[in-house]
DNA sequence: CTTTCTGCAAACAATTTGCAGCACG
DNA sequence: CGTGCTGCAAATTGTTTGCAGAAAG
């Protein structure tokens, strides 16, 4: 499956996967959350590869050294590593798409707290050139920025609440 | 419900609106395709607003002026309005959601034909500060950038077709 | 041993689609 | 007037959840 050109896809050392397979076996012993064969074998998964999976591809593989695992366990799992800053899904958490139609080149600054989306330009932005490193993975069209943070109203509401 | 602070929200003029579906309008009689009323309203609605509203939401605010439409038709017409380049969906679509084990800040390169998805780094973009814009609308906790394009397989794979 | 997990199946939520009547061009 | 569009309801897909048995500490 893997060879040279694959690049893209490179897997890490099994050094690096063990270190961080064991990093949360630890936090797990910790904080009194389970280190059950399967979490153990969905976070390896997941550790050894740089490509970004989804839910059902992380089902496929690990099934193949667990067959009897279930999708929902994946789930559950992935879930469960994200809360506990373990890994973390790719762009933020969109449960619904929504649309815009400022059709300008512009990003966005995203409210974590309430979800708002404002818009912005920077010229700084505009002035961007990819880094060597990506113009050999292939050609960009454009450039996304979202900054991710909390807006003055729900900062002020947290700060109210403590 | 809009007041003096609401900056984040606010609607644009009237004229910039109407210029917009008129736009439309004349690109669908261009095309063939029906500019029905639907679909002008709901452009409208678009048009109208700066806060990236979902489907759904879009649905509740046209049904104030054409009750009996569907949300089925909101649907469709958003995907319309997005093939024909009019909107767009913000984040790129997101039919599944994909994890990443690297938690070390980094930002990712997307090829939009196959979706593959790979890490990169860039000491410009860590150097980025928000433009004081941003800063006014509340604080920024973290900068993630998304360079769309084709990857080299992709790029070579269309070449070869055309 | 006891509490937390897992697997199963059923529930959910966002979005898409087939069909028959309605409206735009 | 005919073809494309809409509304309705049913299908699909990704993800979540309730429950009883299984396993980790």
């Amino acid at each position: 499956m893997t060879n040279k050109n694959d690049s893209y896809f490179m897997k890490l050392t099994r050094k690096q996967v063990d270190q961080q397979v064991g990093d949360f076996t630890a936090a797990c012993r910790r904080e009194g959350v389970k280190a059950t064969h399967q979490r153990m074998e969905i976070l390896r998964e997941l550790a050894g590869t740089t490509e970004h999976p989804d839910a059902e591809t992380v089902y496929t593989r690990v099934r193949q050294r667990i067959p009897a695992i279930s999708l929902d366990t994946v789930y559950r799992t992935l879930r469960l590593l994200e809360k506990k800053g373990v890994i973390s899904r790719v762009s933020s958490r969109q449960d619904r798409a929504r649309f815009d139609a400022n059709m300008d080149h512009h990003h966005h600054f995203v409210c974590e707290a309430c979800g708002r989306i404002v818009d912005f330009n920077s010229t700084a932005l505009d002035d961007f050139r990819p880094p060597p490193e990506v113009a050999a993975l292939g050609r960009v069209d454009s450039v996304h920025v979202e900054l991710r943070g909390r807006c003055r109203t729900c900062k002020r509401a947290a700060g109210r609440r403590s």
